[in-house]
DNA sequence: CAATAAGTTCAAAATATTTGAACAATAAAC
DNA sequence: GTTTATTGTTCAAATATTTTGAACTTATTG
């Protein structure tokens, strides 16, 4: 049975209504107006139903014609990402790469890899997302990201999803001078430091339930919607918590944050980068073996 | 700028999996295999991507191959969708149908309705809404819903909205027993019910004030999200307030909620519905007919 | 080893789409 | 009110795309 709308007749229609006329749709498309004619009226005759109906010289879309036009447009996008995904799972240079990157990791050491990848393959479009723990292996699995960085990463069992690990970080529970935790007896205990307000980063996206692993605190959180946030908050002195150590060197040394420890806490975690196992893609390839071998330090 | 990708391709490609072979899919589609190794060859062309390789005589989907199949069913069956939809709009079907109902109704008398229409219909996408007092109108004239059913859907004068009379609903003063508003002389006063916290159901959309008609209370109110929480919270004595008699006949008779007579309050109030003039969908016209002579008892 | 099956090549034929010119209807400019 | 411009349509001719049919190559089966 042959499908009585096509993908050109979309296109079509898609310019009809951006351009305001037959004329000026076949202006864009690089065709006489009669070719336009001729395609919508093909259509119209396969659905056997009206599009366009006139008012003066001007065409203008029916209702089934707006139901075509707004849904088609979903369609004609559907199959531009097709053929970019396809594209992928043939293993040629990717024309789209999206790369999902952990809350808690600061954006600073993607870009000198974008700027070196620009060097080598100038064209292709790059989005980078902030994503928060336990929203990565989603994002891969439905496609909104080639790849993703952080925490968290690590793969279920039976998922098409592959993992490396990339770095391990630093966990240092900080707080403002002159805050009263300052003045407690060192190690500090659990106990200590779940009597104080912690300062926690909201998940951005996707409305998730937090993953609060770090989080001991008895008492109201305050939540902020980024580490840079955090790490202002508790340099304000309006709360306490675990902060990548990376973040806060510069801090810690001049004083405007308190390293202290705590007995009983794991100091360092693993970040990982994960992407799915049938992705052959180049770009993709390209930025795995740059960070197999990237010094996060 | 052409697109690749085809619907007649992905029809063949479709084909040739549901078969197993060019031959056959070259039978199925009443075409020569020649002209399935053509359409193949194009694709391939002009995706730039390999998406078969020989194994023996046979050709094999490759990994992109495989993409471009099961993504490509994706697309096609929403194109049939499509033409579907747009025949349906073509007749004076609306393809999407929104119903707006009040929350002081159950929506119990929504279901076998629809469960009727979709005898009729089974391929209409409905949507259900449930709106606080005073959204209605609104809720009609910016196109969030083609159908509004509820008390205060009487229209304003001057706009473009239809109105019809469905229904009356009964307001019972209701409170938990051993409610200490029971031992009270009868009818109660005014006064005496605002001396006790209300149970108010809070506006779940637009975070709008709530119409508070019917709430007199001099206490803070409690408020619930819902009718049925509104119910909950009075069977269990946590407030005062009117309830829709059809919505408590059974915990009245059992004893769970006790009716109590109030003086000078309007016991009945009439619910409608509304819509605008200017929809002549056929969906909508369905519902009113049906909703015109429903028995709500 | 012969018969059968799968896919490819390629010229010819068929079908689909586009163009160019002429036309009708409508709106805008003078 | 007339002239000019714009919009969309018609239709024969030209062009592009797809399909067919015949012949071929390669691989599998009996």
């Amino acid at each position: 049975m042959k499908y009585p709308i096509t993908l050109d007749a979309l296109e079509v229609l898609d310019a009809i209504d951006r351009k305001g006329s037959f004329a000026a749709a076949a202006n864009e498309l690089f065709r006489v107006p009669s070719a336009i004619s001729y395609t919508v009226q093909k259509l119209e005759q396969d659905l056997n139903v009206v599009l366009f109906r006139k008012e003066g010289r001007k065409a203008v879309l029916t209702q089934a014609g707006k139901v075509l036009l707004e849904q088609g447009r979903d369609i004609l996008e559907a199959t531009e990402r097709l053929a970019i995904a396809t594209k992928k799972a043939h293993g040629g240079w990717e024309p789209v790469f999206n790369i999902a990157i952990d809350s808690i990791l600061s954006f600073d050491f993607i870009y000198p890899l974008i700027a070196r990848f620009y060097e080598v393959m100038p064209d292709i479009e790059i989005n980078i997302y902030e994503e928060v723990l336990g929203g990565a292996q989603e994002a891969i699995t439905s496609n909104r990201a080639d790849l993703v960085i952080g925490t968290g990463a690590e793969p279920m069992p039976g998922q098409a999803v592959k993992y490396q690990q990339i770095q391990r970080i630093e966990w240092i529970f900080a707080v403002a001078p002159g805050h009263e935790l300052t003045k407690a007896s060192l190690p500090l205990s659990r106990q200590q430091i779940e009597q104080h307000r912690f300062i926690v980063v909201r998940d951005s996206s996707r409305n998730q339930a937090p993953r609060s692993q770090r989080v001991f605190s008895k008492r109201p959180v305050l939540s902020v919607p980024s580490v840079t946030e955090k790490i202002q908050a508790q340099c304000l002195g309006l709360g306490v918590g675990f902060i990548p150590a990376h973040r806060i060197r510069d801090l810690l040394e001049q004083g405007r944050l308190i390293a202290l420890p705590v007995e009983n806490t794991a100091p360092v975690e693993i970040i990982g980068m994960a992407w799915k196992t049938t992705n052959n893609g180049k770009v993709l390839g390209w930025f795995i073996e740059q960070l197999s071998r990237h010094d996060f330090a």
